[in-house]
DNA sequence: ACCTGAACACCGTTCAAGT
DNA sequence: ACCTGAACACCGTTCAAGT
């Protein structure tokens, strides 16, 4: 019984049964112990939950240092991405909590390092990051059917269609699909685009 | 014992005590009423969850017809973060549930609309859709704090400056404050501009 | 048609007892 | 130091019974 052995027993039971799912009971009888057990490695439920987040966070790979700010910055983003759609019905925990600790600080510092390094003034840098920061979360939380489509793959062409909004049967055809890949890409770029040079 | 005083009751719970406090039982001693009577009104916990992220998404605005499609656009973006502002803690529920019902498409129809009016292919005009509406989601769910700053408001100065990781140390300053409203304009300003013309 | 309350199968967590 | 299990105060929801 490890705190390490914990956590990843919970990412685990997660990635199989969805968060609503888990429970401190439940991971306890997949590893064969007393629910109690958990508290002597783990600070209860919100605590796995934060621990759970930090693995997610802790798969983001540092860029190659040998990439300009562009590069390093896409690749962060791209990291980002794929470390939430390694574990989609994890993402939430990180895409919805507020982490406390060090871990969650150093994607923060990876992105902060390059673009003062470029000679961005702090509180551009601080604020071209949190835009940036809004834009990765709300799509990702959709990419990985968390926040609303507001029509989106969930619904049904026909539906669309027939809706009586005049505006929504028209563009139905393209609000009954979402390439989340494009999406992600269009936006990004948008976003760095707009970060500019120092 | 209507839906709409159930549904109302649940919005006024959750403004007091917040999502995690809100169960079906505690509604109905607050309705004084059986807990099991709400069921004849309401199809479930879920459902009333829903039904209560609705009268969130009713309250945004119907822009005025003679604005530009820039102001329509800012109007909507304006109309929604001040619907959520004003139930930060039920927000969540319209950032985060996917909602079937036609209440949810309304704000789409609102926006696509001007788009298809002013000339936008619909292709390009749910693309731009999506787009704000990502950036949306995200600054929101920030503002409501039901998302992450990394290292943002919630982080005290000296804990930023003393973290040993040099960018974040000397960016403190800007990481311990947050202008939400600011942020808020900065990204709108972005996303608008990249809209661009039909 | 609507309300009731007992019952079922769960929760997270405290606490006293064990090793 | 770690594990255990009984206990407490909760959950959402089903179901049979009432009016």
């Amino acid at each position: 019984m490890t705190r390490e052995r914990i956590l990843l027993a919970g990412l685990a039971l997660v990635d199989e049964a969805g968060l609503d799912a888990v429970s401190m009971r439940k991971l306890a009888r997949r590893l064969g112990v007393d629910p109690m057990s958990l508290y002597n490695h783990v600070d209860g439920k919100d605590a796995l939950l934060d621990g759970i987040a930090e693995i997610l966070l802790a798969a983001i790979p540092t860029p190659p240092p040998e990439a300009d700010l562009r590069g390093t910055m896409s690749s962060l983003a791209h990291g980002f991405r794929a470390a939430m759609l390694d574990h989609p019905r994890a993402a939430p925990l990180v895409l919805t909590r507020r982490l406390a600790s060090m871990t969650a600080l150093a994607p923060v510092e990876a992105v902060l390092g390059p673009l003062l390094a470029a000679g961005f003034p702090p509180e551009r840098a601080v604020h071209g990051l949190r835009a940036v920061l809004a834009f990765l979360t709300g799509t990702l939380m959709r990419e990985v059917e968390a926040a609303p489509t507001f029509g989106g793959s969930a619904r049904r062409l026909a539906d669309l269609s027939a809706s009586g909004l005049p505006a929504v049967a028209a563009a139905a055809p393209y609000l009954a699909v979402c390439d989340h890949e494009a999406e992600f890409e269009f936006g990004l770029r948008i976003m760095l685009d707009a970060l500019g040079e120092p």
